[in-house]
DNA sequence: GCCAACGTTGGC
DNA sequence: GCCAACGTTGGC
């Protein structure tokens, strides 16, 4: 099981509309890092939905249910996956918090922040989870 | 194969 | 609205 991070712009694709609907097609993608991306996730992988531009926070976990096929938005060689919510973030995680985070700091999201889709691990993901289980920050384990 | 020009993304 | 980062394009 593998951990990644998708963003979408609220005002073109939001959580909401994507929990309204129960589930997504992610096409668009027109980046070969992020389209690798795309066809390296499995059923069942776990992405984190962000909300760039508006918002800039984590707001709820996508699940992959169909795995990259070719994108019916375009004649050449991109790929979509399906997505269903998975499960929505009691908190969101903003990306001041996530910059603030000794762990989270070194996301691949933060390194590569124009990638729309990017791998995350599972220490990362982790602490997202535990971070949005309360509002505010929660103690660094690093700095305790 | 190099690199300048240009377009896009996304934070600020 | 600006700009940094980065990917793509096309001339040479």
């Amino acid at each position: 099981m593998r951990y990644w991070l998708i963003k979408s712009e609220p005002f073109k694709y939001s959580w909401d509309r994507f929990v309204k609907e129960g589930s997504a097609v992610w096409d668009g993608v027109r980046n070969y890092s992020a389209r690798n991306n795309l066809r390296a996730m499995k059923r069942g992988d776990l992405a984190l939905f962000y909300h760039s531009n508006e918002g800039k926070e984590i707001v709820g976990i996508a699940k992959v249910v169909r795995t990259a096929y070719a994108d019916p938005s375009s004649e050449e060689d991109w790929s979509v996956v399906d997505f269903q919510p998975h499960k929505a973030l009691a908190h969101p995680v903003t990306l001041a918090t996530i910059k603030a985070d000794a762990i989270l700091s070194k996301m691949e999201m933060i390194r590569q922040s124009r990638l729309s889709v990017v791998p995350v691990d599972k220490s990362e993901f982790d602490r997202i989870l535990r971070l949005s289980a309360s509002p505010g920050r929660v103690a660094d384990p690093r700095s305790s």
